[in-house]
DNA sequence: GATGAATGAGGGTTCATTCAT
DNA sequence: GATGAATGAACCCTCATTCAT
C-alpha cells in the first residue's frame, strides 16, 4: 500500500464510520481497523482527531467544488445556473452518501457552527459562487429580495432536508423527481 | 423539591446543556450538578441516558403540539392553516432555542433516524398534523403532486435552516421577515 | 475504608512508586492498583497527576515544618540552632526515605525548579525560618559573609548528598556520625 | 557525514535535550531531528534508548577526567589538590550546563543508582581520583576521619547544589566567589 | 548503511452506571 | 428515595522500536 494509500484509507474509514456512527461514536481505533492500519499511524497523517475531522471536511467541500466547476456557464440566465448548481449538489450526495451524511454531522457541530459564520460573514471563500449568484439574481430582480443568510436557507433546505431522507431510504431519487424538487427550490426563492 | 419537580429540573438541565454541548458534551454528572441532584437519582427517573434523551424529545414535541393546538382551525383554507402552523413552530423555535438546538441534535443521530423513519412509516403519530395537511392540499390540487415525504422536505426545509442560523445569531427574525419566509415556504410547495 | 483514608491511601502509593521509580515510572494506573483503588478514584481527590505530584509535594514539606517546630528555640545560639534544624532533617529522612527520594525527584524536575525559583526570590515562605537563620548568622559575623543562595547551598549540599547515599543503602548513620556531620556542615558555613 | 559525526550529532542532540527536558521529555524522534539522522539510524549506533543514556553518561565521565588529567599534580599538598579538582569540576560544569544538567538527569534515576552503587563499592574506577586523594588526606591527618560516602558527601554536595543554582540561573559565579566556595569545601572536610 | 513509515503497548483521563450508606 | 464515591471500560494520543525499501 502507498503512502497516498493509506492517508486515503483513513480518509475513507473515518468518512464511512462518522457518517454512520457520528463523530463520537467513531473512536480512532475504530478508524484503524477499518483502514487497515494501527492507531498510531493515523497521527503520522493527522495532528489529532480534530484536525482528521477539519480536513476530510476540506476534501468532500473541494470534491464538491470540483464537480460543479466541470460544467458551470456563467453566462446562463441565473434560474439555469440555480437548478445547475442544485442538480449537481443533488446528483453528488446521492452518489456519495457517506459524503453527504458526513457533511450533516460537522454542521451539526461545534467544527461546523464556525465554518458557517465565517462563510456568512464572507470571512472564508467557501460558498462564494452561490452567493454570487444569489447577489446577481436580486440585483436582477429574479430573486426575492430578502437577506442572503435568509435566502440561502430557501435555496437549500429543501434540498439539504430531501437528501437526507432519500439517504436513510425513505425514497428513491429519480431524474423526473429531482427536476421537480429543483422547480419546486426555484419557487422557494423567484419573484 | 417534589418528585415532579426533581424530573423537570433533570428534563431542564438536560436539555439546557445537550443544547449547548451535544450528547457528549453533557455528562450525566454535569446534568445531575445543573439539576441540583445526585448523579445516581437520574437513574430513578430515567433508565439510562439514552432514554433520557428520547423521554426529553417527546416532551418538546408535546409542548409543540400543544402550542399549535391552541389556535388550529380545520375549517380555514389549506395555505392559511400552512402558514399557521409554520408560524407557530417559527416563534415556539425563536422562543425555546434550546428546545431547537436540542431537536437538531436528536434529529442528526441514530435516535433521530428511528424515530423520522417511524414517522415516514406511518407508525408513529407525530407529524399527523402536518401529512394530513399536505395529504388535503394534494387533494385540493393547491399543493404540488408529490410524494409526501419530498412535500415535508420541501415544507419544512427552509425553515429548518433559516431557525438554525437566527439560533447561530446570523440574523434577527422580526414579524415581517417571518411573514416573508411563510410566504417563500408556500411557494415551494403549491402548485 | 473512609474517605480520608482512601485519599491516603492514594499518597502513600503514590509517594512510594515515585521515590522508588521516579515519575514517568509510576504511571497512574499503577498507583491506582497499589492504593487499592481504581484508576478514576484518583481523580475524585486531585485533579491530574500534576495535581497529584505538588499536593503531595506541599504535605511532605508540612510534615517536615511541624517536625521543626516541635523544638525550635529562636533564642538559642546560631550554632545550636543550625544544628538543631539539621539534624530534624537528617532524622526525619532517615526515618522517611520515600518522602526523602520523592523531594529529590521533585526538586529535580520542571515542577521543583519553579519552587526553587520561588524560594530563591523570597515569593514563597517556604523555608523563610532557614534564610532567617543564615541572615542572622551573617549580621552577627559567625557566618561568612556570602550571597543567601551560596550559604544554603553550603548548609544544604552535604545533608542532601549524605542522605541520599544513606538512602540508597551505601553507609547507616548512626547517632555519632549524625553529629559528626552537623559539625562538617557548619565547618562549611561558619566564618 | 561521517559514521563518527553520525554518533557524535547524536550524542550532541541527546545531551542537549535530555538536559533541558529530561529523560522522557526527550523522545527517540526528537533527538533523531535535532542530530539530522533518522530515528531508525540511531539504533545503528546504541542498542536502545538506555544504552545511549548511559553511553553518554561515559562520554562526559570521560570528558571530565581528561579535563583533570591536564593539571593535577600529585606532588602537591592535599588542600591544594582538592581545590584544584573543585576548580577543575566548577569550571566545566559552568562552561557545560547542558552535561552538568545531565549527569543531574542521570544520577537522580535508575540508571544512577546502580552507577553510584559500583562506585561506592570500588567495582568502577570511576572517582578513583578523588577517593585516593580524600583516603591520603585522612592518613596525613588533614581530612576528617569519617567514612569515605561520607566524605564524598561533604566534599562535594556544596559544589553540586552551587551549580545546580548557577545552572538555573540564581547567581553568577565569578573567579573570587569560585575561590571562596572552593575554601569553604575544605572547611567542610578539613580537621 | 540509512531511512522513516508503521506499529501497538501503554500512558493519562473521562464518564455512564452502580450500590453501600 | 436520595446520595455521590467508586468503578473500570474506553477514549485519544505518544513513542521506543522495527523493518521494508
Amino acid at each position: 500500500m502507498s503512502i497516498t494509500d493509506k492517508r486515503e484509507e483513513i480518509i475513507r474509514a473515518s468518512l464511512e464510520l462518522i457518517a454512520e456512527h457520528g463523530f463520537h461514536g467513531a473512536p480512532m481505533s475504530m478508524i484503524a481497523d477499518r483502514a487497515g492500519v494501527a492507531a498510531g499511524t493515523i497521527y503520522r497523517y493527522f495532528e489529532n482527531k480534530d484536525a482528521l475531522i477539519n480536513d476530510l471536511y476540506r476534501d468532500i467541500q473541494e470534491k464538491i467544488y470540483s464537480e460543479i466547476a466541470k460544467g458551470y456557464q456563467p453566462e446562463k440566465p441565473i434560474r439555469e445556473r440555480f437548478q445547475y448548481l442544485l442538480r449537481v449538489l443533488l446528483r453528488f450526495f446521492i452518489a456519495h452518501p457517506s459524503e453527504c451524511r458526513y457533511l450533516e454531522q460537522f454542521h451539526n457541530s461545534p467544527y461546523g457552527a464556525e465554518v458557517r459564520r465565517d462563510i456568512i460573514l464572507r470571512k472564508s471563500g467557501d460558498c462564494f459562487l452561490y452567493r454570487e449568484l444569489l447577489e446577481e439574481g436580486v440585483a436582477q430582480q429574479v430573486i426575492k429580495d430578502l437577506p442572503m443568510a435568509i435566502l440561502f436557507a430557501l435555496a437549500f433546505g429543501p434540498l439539504k432536508y430531501v437528501i437526507r431522507d432519500h439517504i436513510l431510504g425513505f425514497f428513491e431519487l429519480d431524474e423526473p423527481l429531482i427536476e421537480r424538487i429543483l422547480e419546486a427550490s426555484w419557487d422557494c426563492i423567484r419573484r
